[in-house]
DNA sequence: AAACTTAGTGTAATTAATACACATAGCCAA
DNA sequence: TTGGCTATGTGTATTAATTACACTAAGTTT
């Protein structure tokens, strides 16, 4: 078996979310339709066949890279998608012919996710990404593949997870205000919450320390900063 | 391509859960080593290829129903596995080798998982499955391939699926009492609680509903019957 | 009739969830 | 410099959920 050979039978597809302190966004990469002239840009999730010899968890980090230049990204899976004929749509194996071996090979995916702040990372696509874009996610178009119903399972996943873990510490600033983590708490349940409640529900965890700062510059009075201390949050 | 082609590189097991009143069981098939003469029995997980052109759900059902003979069970699925040396053991590999067509190829796997009561189902195995066992899951042992792996899995999805969702009504007779109740709960949850606060929470939910009935010929105060209520469940 | 076994029950104390309104700090414009 | 603007920051009362804890009752067995 040559080294890097390609598993023509398995993908990994990425949905990284961000947060632009009022909505969720979501990265994706664009894509034009191989054989015609004009540029028909669809947009999907950053995704592509595995090596034989990586584990699926390697090969999503490495097609992220790929991709979109992300590095050292933790990605977590979440669900696959196996149905016959999820990539077997005319725009969809147009595309494929352009860039696969076998683009009629039955392919599954493996979905992954993370959640990351945008403001810390380059975009620097590569390999078939003409562009990679983040778009929020209440904008997102019609997707390549079945990648609206991989985003929409990674939504969830989501929205199980916070209740579990203090995400957002990720797609935060490192000093961030109470307002800002509301926000985020209400943009990825699409809920609303009373700002007394949510502040001393956030308070009582502890791990979410104040500094003593407040905000520069703003048109009203300036909120305090907190950070998120992931010793005091591991501790217990 | 041949009607169900086999895919060499996708497979889907299944990790079944029972309950016997006192503990947790899960359903292993038995493999014998295949090219040697001692009946080296190593116990496994139903599992087995998928065809091109089945979706994964699909294969999760016709591969159970194959091994076990267990019909129409609901599978949901969990996580998907895809270390490429999670079948390149030899004990494995030997095995392989007398029921695959490429017991060389990579597979990645799709773990899928139910809950059952086994009082209502016939095992028949049948395909490579030399027989079909309950076997309680603190008693498991090593398994074939990464099959401890996936049972741990299944077993983390069913400990979190519990606070969602009443679960264990499918795994218990129609009528039981809340103590049957609460030793479920302790099982799944590998953990103990208090009678007088389990009973307020369960009947607090109101879909736990009373029978005018109690046990018979019990060797002590008989115990009132409950059933569960899935339209009242549904209206929640 | 006494012994055995599991069923069934109540209360008090603590903690979490919800609903709700007004004074305050800093900036800006007149 | 004053008045207006805007988002911040705070407290209380009510209700609901959680926890801890011990004895009597019903039926069976000996």
């Amino acid at each position: 078996m040559p080294q890097h050979a390609i598993n023509p039978n398995v993908s990994v597809d990425c949905v990284i979310f961000s947060f632009n302190n009022h909505e969720l966004e979501v990265l994706l990469i664009e894509r034009s339709a191989g054989n015609t002239d004009k540029v028909d840009e669809i947009k999907a999730l950053p995704g592509n066949l595995i090596y034989e010899d990586e584990t699926l968890d390697c090969a999503a980090e490495r097609v992220l890279t790929e991709l979109t230049g992300l590095e050292n990204i933790f990605l977590e899976q979440v669900y696959t998608f196996g149905d016959p004929e999820r990539i077997s749509k005319k725009h969809d194996q147009d595309w494929l012919r352009s860039i696969r071996a076998h683009p009629e090979a039955r392919v599954i995916t493996v979905a992954y996710t993370s959640l990351i702040n945008k403001e810390r990372f380059n975009l620097t696509p590569s390999s078939f990404a003409r562009n990679a874009v983040w778009m929020k996610v209440k904008n997102v178009p019609q997707l390549g593949f079945d990648h609206n119903d991989i985003l929409e399972k990674a939504l969830d996943h989501l929205k199980h997870k916070i209740y579990i873990e203090p995400l957002g510490y990720e797609l935060l600033p490192d000093r961030f205000t109470l307002a800002q983590l509301q926000k985020l708490y209400e943009a990825i349940l699409d809920d609303k919450f009373d700002k007394r409640n949510f502040r001393r529900k956030i308070l009582r965890t502890s791990f979410i320390v104040p500094l003593n700062e407040k905000q520069q510059g703003v048109a009203h009075k300036p909120a305090g900063l907190y950070r998120f201390d992931k010793s005091l949050f591991h501790q217990m």
